[in-house]
RNA sequence: GGAGGGAUGGCAGAGUGGUCGAAUGCACCGGUCUUGAAAACCGGCAUGGGUUUAUAGCCCAUCUAGGGUUCAAAUCCCUAUCCCUCCGCCA
């Protein structure tokens, strides 16, 4: 959610910048409700304020035993003219906030403007793409092959984009997260977290998955008129985030770095056609995340450095990767900037996304109320969040799959992936 | 699942219809004293919103949340959530 105040006074401006994300700001619509919200929230106080001078009269009048029928009568029918002046101030606010909560943030001046993803720009490449003397094949060929991959049985237990994965690429699959966990606890100073993956809409709104995106996740519990629902994390970002809700941090405890291994949930609506072969994209699949609460002048700094503990992951295991800058209109909803880093998958000859890196500024902070308290300052201020896949555990499994695999449709076990395997050399 | 008890400022804890945004203590901040510190003493100390050049004033709201009663609600009524105790069940 944007500033209220920034929105409401440079309003023009901030359209510009949105539109640049594609998003079209209503600013007529907006500049007329709140010139009726100022008017109606101003009569309306003034009213309470007349009702509180009578209402304290009145309690004054009876401590002194006086006669208190001339102040009720005076009082007449401020009552019912408050009420509705208070209802229609309600529904006036409901409706704004609503669309303040639709609003995506605003760019950063350091993101490329550009329509779509072809307009992304690379700002680095790390690795030597293995030249194969062989026909590389793709993860599902191989994985079908050593056993370890089973998409049939998973279509028949629960349905397309479900996996169900045995032996040692199981142990692998794994492997992959043990290494991860361990790599940014160690290394990178974040504390390994375990969160639940059912959350309630506090939270959803908290992230900003909700409300405009509630049909990309699962809900498992409709909400109801008095309870809220609950739904699987589509990322844990969302738990791992909304720790901050409500809360406020001394200065000396920041940065918090936490980091957590959990299964994701998305229902991909909208996505029927693409990646339908193989471990792409899944309705479950796990991810390593890295979250961050930062000071604000420290967030940008902050991105990179998660975005490098992301490629570190993929440095040692020996992947290459490119890193890009996202362009405006390829944003996430709340992301002032975002890093993807892209692993080299050989059978499809491209880089394909891995992680996912932002800087949130202080976007989600003011939806979900997270501050911090500076020493010598008076009030809490807002804090900045950032998030990054460090990294999604099955899109790896598959680039280990695909750049590790031999011609007899083996594949070589990554050096840093060995102890966490029993010292297993070779998967065949 | 059954029975009961709770939820008040950073923490502890008063307050059962009217000058209560809320006593008191602790913590914290500033000052006096002191070579310095402690103690003692003095003062300050919630958040959100509106208006405004203003983090000055003024106004509104907030005692878990949402409804209700009333001229007036921390206080009375209803609902939800969470916590605690006991019983049952359970990894």
């Amino acid at each position: 959610m944007l500033d209220p105040k920034f929105l409401r006074n440079e309003l023009e401006a901030t359209a510009e910048s949105l539109a640049t994300r594609g998003f079209i700001l209503d600013v007529e619509r907006l500049s007329k409700l709140e010139e009726k919200r100022k008017s109606l929230q101003m009569t309306t106080e003034e009213l309470q304020a007349t009702r509180n001078a009578f209402s304290k009269s009145i309690g004054q009048a009876k401590a002194k035993g006086e006669d208190v029928a001339p102040i009720m009568a005076q009082v007449g029918d401020l009552g019912s003219q408050l009420d509705a002046k208070k209802i229609e101030l309600a529904q006036l606010l409901e409706e704004l906030n609503s669309i303040a909560l639709s609003v995506p943030n605003l760019p950063d001046a350091s993101a490329p403007i550009g329509k779509d993803e072809s307009e992304n720009v690379e700002v680095r490449r790390w690795g030597t793409i293995k030249e194969f003397t062989f026909e590389a094949k793709d993860h599902v060929e191989l994985g079908e092959n050593l056993g370890g991959l089973d998409f049939k049985s998973a279509v028949k237990i629960t349905g397309s984009r479900f996996i169900i994965m045995k032996g040692q690429v199981a142990r692998m699959h794994r492997a992959l997260a043990q290494f991860m966990l361990d790599l940014h606890t160690t290394e990178h100073g974040y504390t390994e977290t375990y969160v639940p993956l059912l959350v309630n809409e506090d939270s959803l709104m908290g992230t900003g998955q909700l409300p405009k995106f509630g049909e990309d996740l699962f809900h498992t519990k409709p909400a109801t008129e008095e309870g809220q629902g609950l739904s699987l994390i589509p990322t844990a970002e969302v738990p791992l985030t909304n720790i901050a809700r409500d809360t406020i941090i001394d200065e000396a405890d920041l940065p918090v770095k936490l980091t957590a291994h959990t299964p994701c949930f998305r229902s991909e609506a909208g996505s029927y056609g693409r990646d339908t072969r193989g471990l792409i994209r899944q309705h479950q699949f796990d991810k390593v995340e890295l979250v961050q609460l930062v000071k604000p002048e420290d967030s940008m700094a902050a991105l990179d450095q998660l975005t490098g503990h992301a490629e570190k992951v993929l440095e040692k295991l020996g992947l290459p990767y490119r890193t890009v800058i996202l362009c405006t209109g390829d944003m996430g909803f709340g992301s002032s900037k975002t890093f993807d880093i892209e692993v080299w998958l050989p059978a499809q000859n491209t880089y394909r996304e891995i992680s996912s890196c932002s800087n949130m500024q202080d976007f989600q902070a003011r939806r979900m109320q997270a501050r911090y308290k500076a020493s010598d300052a008076k009030k809490p201020a807002l804090l900045h969040t950032l998030n990054g896949s460090g990294l999604a555990v099955g899109r790896t499994l598959v680039a280990v799959l695909e750049n590790y695999q031999n011609e007899d449709g083996t594949i070589t076990v990554p050096e840093v992936l060995r102890p966490y395997m029993g010292g297993l050399e070779i998967i065949g």
